[in-house]
DNA sequence: ATAGCCTTGAAG
DNA sequence: CTTCAAGGCTAT
């Protein structure tokens, strides 16, 4: 249970928009932004660009640069400097791995899988009306002129379907969404509940005098999947001790941990599933698409969470740079399940990967020390959320409420749930820094990776980098 | 050389 | 059968 405790770090940030609908989702090319005519030798380009790319790898074109070797490329442009259009090509990730003509080819089930992932994207945006601001794709770093054709992209590790826990055998794409977004208990638990965006004020707490009568289900600690109250600080009744209204309304949208593990575990299998065992195991693109589907559950909660809401309604355009987000248990759980043992990561991975891994067992093992329980996370969850220190946000008065507020109700009830432990509250506190150090530290590894063109295109992860680097 | 359209043909 | 990306063709 809690020796399972272990943290996931996600830099990231969520630049969020209110929705319109006249803006089109259609995407563009990300050679030249023209429009997009289908998969072409690894992702959606246009035809101008397939053919440009065809034609450039079937002749063996060698081309020269007249300026620095960083033209713009865009649809009226692209005709200027075809060596730095095919070096874009090359560096947004178009490929020829045996291609063949006509059907199916290798790239085949890496098309449907990101179609599937676009799918996810589009009933994100759909469901909550946000549009996930994705910026201009990766700028076209100086690299060797013979980058690429060799595998980036295939590089999942083999997971041995047999050992893994049995998944259903196909899954269409109205499954695969309703996969994504769990049972209705998750999302739904907030709309289903009492409107308590208007008890909760950012500018006055509601205050220690209102007790809640707890007849929520949260407040029974045998319905805590994985986080039982520990023995060890008895409360003086039986019964538990009644929860700050706060904390039980940030623990009624904090999903279950285990739900969110077993939705990406699924996840993984499916994809690996769809990619045969041929291919040789690469621990770090694992370890991306874990974080990728990580990340979704992120959004998921983000949007489902009570003052996310409430910001929604207050502003238009705002920036959750919650550039540090702690999401626990991910990594050191789902891993035994993957039949992927943590020291092989360790053995396997270069220096930065490895040190990163390192670094966050050492801060879950402090964390694990603190007993930290299921209530204590949900709170610690939106402390790192809404971070009041990153100046991006609009309503900046607005975020340091809810610091203030959720301080408020996790200082109220360690203090209640655990009297011999006074310190618990401030011990929680001096564990943030440390994860937004982390959180800052993996975040520059991704940027470093994706640069080198190591992290698989069309990665959830990668677009929230650039909504980052364009809003800084 | 470019880019829009056409044909092919494996996979589902 | 249909789908759809790779490759071919050709007016610009």
């Amino acid at each position: 249970m809690v020796d399972l405790l272990c943290v996931c770090v996600a830099g990231v940030t969520l630049k969020v928009m209110e929705y319109t609908y006249d803006e089109d989702l259609e995407e563009l090319c990300p050679v030249c932004g023209d429009k997009v005519s289908g998969y072409h030798y690894g992702l959606l380009t246009c035809e101008s660009c397939k053919g440009f790319f065809k034609r450039t790898v079937q002749n063996n074109k060698r081309y020269t640069c007249a300026e620095n070797q960083e033209c713009k490329i865009d649809k009226t442009q692209r005709k200027r400097c075809p060596f730095c259009r095919f070096q874009k090509c090359l560096n947004v990730g178009m490929r020829l791995e045996d291609r063949m003509r006509g059907g199916r080819n290798k790239f085949g089930p890496m098309y449907k899988r990101d179609r599937a992932l676009k799918q996810q994207k589009k009933a994100l945006i759909r469901s909550n009306g946000f549009k996930l601001e994705s910026t201009a794709p990766p700028p076209a770093s100086p690299l060797q002129a013979d980058y690429g054709f060799t595998g980036t992209l295939h590089t999942l590790p083999t997971i041995s379907k047999s050992l893994l826990p049995s998944t259903p055998s196909s899954i269409t794409p109205t499954d695969y969404e309703a996969n994504l977004y769990g049972p209705p208990s998750l999302g739904m638990a907030m709309q289903s509940h009492v409107p308590l965006t208007t008890q909760y004020q950012y500018t006055a707490f509601p205050g220690r005098a209102i007790k809640a009568e707890c007849p929520d289900y949260t407040s029974s600690p045998e319905t805590l999947t994985g986080y039982p109250y520990p023995d060890m600080y008895p409360s003086a009744s039986p019964q538990p001790p009644s929860l700050p209204p706060l904390v039980l309304e940030l623990l009624r949208c904090d999903p279950d941990e285990l739900v969110v593990q077993n939705k990406i575990v699924t996840h993984l299998q499916q994809e690996q599933n769809g990619r045969g065992r041929l291919e040789k195991p690469s621990t770090f693109s694992l370890m991306c698409r874990m974080a990728d589907q990580t990340l979704f559950s992120i959004v998921e909660w983000a949007r489902s969470c009570i003052f996310f809401k409430e910001l929604r309604v207050s502003s238009k355009l705002f920036t959750v740079s919650s550039t540090q987000y702690m999401y626990i248990q991910t990594p050191c759980s789902i891993l035994p399940v993957l039949q992927v043992e943590l020291s092989s990561i360790l053995s396997q991975a270069e220096g930065t990967l490895s040190s990163l891994v390192q670094r966050g067992q050492e801060l879950a093992a402090r964390l694990r020390v603190l007993q930290v329980d299921r209530r204590e996370i949900a709170c610690l969850k939106f402390l790192l959320l809404f971070n009041p220190n990153v100046k991006l946000l609009e309503n900046q008065a607005f975020v340091e409420g809810v610091q203030e507020q959720v301080n408020a109700a996790l200082l109220e009830y360690t203090l209640s749930a655990y009297p011999q432990f006074q310190e618990k509250f401030s011990q929680l506190l001096v564990r943030l820094p440390e994860l937004r150090s982390l959180s800052t530290q993996a975040e520059d590894y991704l940027c470093y990776m994706h640069v080198s063109g190591e992290v698989p295109c069309n990665n959830l992860l990668i677009e929230m980098l650039h909504a980052k680097r364009a809003c800084v």
